[in-house]
DNA sequence: AATTATTTTTAGATTAATCTAAACTATATT
DNA sequence: AATATAGTTTAGATTAATCTAAAAATAATT
């Protein structure tokens, strides 16, 4: 494994995520949307990734991410939501705020700092979206949590963590009786407000607004 | 204040610190050496800080860094020092394993995350290795604290920390009774093994291991 | 199947940072 | 003052990453 510059590793990080995890083919004028860049320039990138063995490429047929290619990026992802969580639960960011400085973050290189900062953050398993962090071989054991509010209509699944967790949320959750481990269908989606009106633990129907549904995290049934 | 490039925060800086400050000139040789790169790049590289208004440049005569280059260089070292202190306070890094770390995290770019990160840090006045943390203006307002083997013989000065924090370290001080804020004097250094013979408080004399003296931070009377 | 449209690649430049080798300036020494 | 040495700058290349404009390949449409 040779050194990659930070240019190559968001490429590797782009197509990755393009590719469904590396499934997929990924085109050249999808990886220049979503990098921003022209896709003259990625042909060139592209040739040199290939040349390195991080993806395997036939000239206007797409590329296709190598074991070798999906490792690196999967460390990348797994540094970037690591500081995500350290940028939210020690220094107090919200979780709309971090991206960018995440951005910046996961180019550091140092094996033993992520490692502790691992360890510091108490090994999490998830970052402040609701993403799954990969461990040090890249390996993602978890099922993704998703914002209940990105769900369609007659999905079944459970709550297991809030988004923003000030005490007005909190308190909130509490009084309408929405804990932690609630099982939920989505029964209607309001066109107007975007308001949720679902179905609790197979009993009870509630209403709660689109705020709301954008910060509960919920794992598909 | 133009946007510098990671490659000028770092001549800046080293400017800044071979100048003392930034009170004397610095010639073109010295900044190589520091940057371990060659004359003729430093030439190129001074040219364009000249040009941004960081430097005042002469050709031939060296280089004097301007308050604008004064300010961005102790913004770099404000937040190359900060992290050092996360690294070994929160991590559990040792002082001695933080500085290249900290050269690759000092150029990440956001007022905010620095700012939280000072407050999550308690404020320090110091980095491990002891050099002061310059303020959001760039102040220094501490006076240096000095690592007790670098100074020479019969200077007075306080113990004010540890470098090593490790209870082997700890116990030893307190069975030589060395506690913060002792007054010392070094009275005598053995030229065979660099140990230290000190009068604490005025008083009693004892002597110290170089190992020892490397570890006590002191600050000069 | 021929043509049009889209996508991708190549060719040729540009900017930032670096280098080696050669030229130039300043300083020190006889 | 002439010359040798040390320090500095310029000239010309190189590498990485990007761009625009033009050429080439693939896909879509009549």
């Amino acid at each position: 494994m040779e050194e990659l510059t930070l240019a190559e590793e968001n490429y590797l990080k782009a197509i990755y995520h393009l590719s469904g995890g590396g499934s997929d083919q990924v085109n050249t004028n999808s990886i220049a949307d979503k990098l921003k860049t022209k896709p003259a320039s990625v042909s060139d990138m592209i040739r040199k990734l290939a040349d390195k063995g991080t993806i395997d490429y036939v000239k206007y047929q797409g590329v296709q991410i190598t074991n070798d290619g999906k490792n690196t990026a999967l460390q990348v992802i797994r540094k970037h939501r690591l500081w995500e969580v350290f940028l939210v639960d020690k220094l107090g960011f919200h979780w709309d705020e971090v991206h960018e400085i995440a951005e910046q973050l996961e180019h550091i290189r140092s094996p033993l700092l992520i490692s502790r900062l691992d360890e510091f953050l108490g090994f999490p398993k998830f970052d402040p979206h609701g993403d799954p962090i990969p461990d040090e071989f890249g390996v993602i054991s978890s099922k993704p949590r998703i914002i209940l509010s990105t769900l369609q209509n007659g999905t079944n699944c459970t709550l297991v963590s809030m988004r923003d967790t000030g005490n007005a949320f909190l308190n909130y959750l509490d009084r309408i009786q929405l804990p932690i481990g609630s099982e939920i269908r989505i029964q209607a989606i309001i066109e107007f407000d975007n308001s949720m009106e679902i179905q609790v633990n197979g009993t009870r129907s509630i209403t709660i607004s689109k705020q709301v549904a954008d910060n509960l995290l919920v794992v598909r049934k």
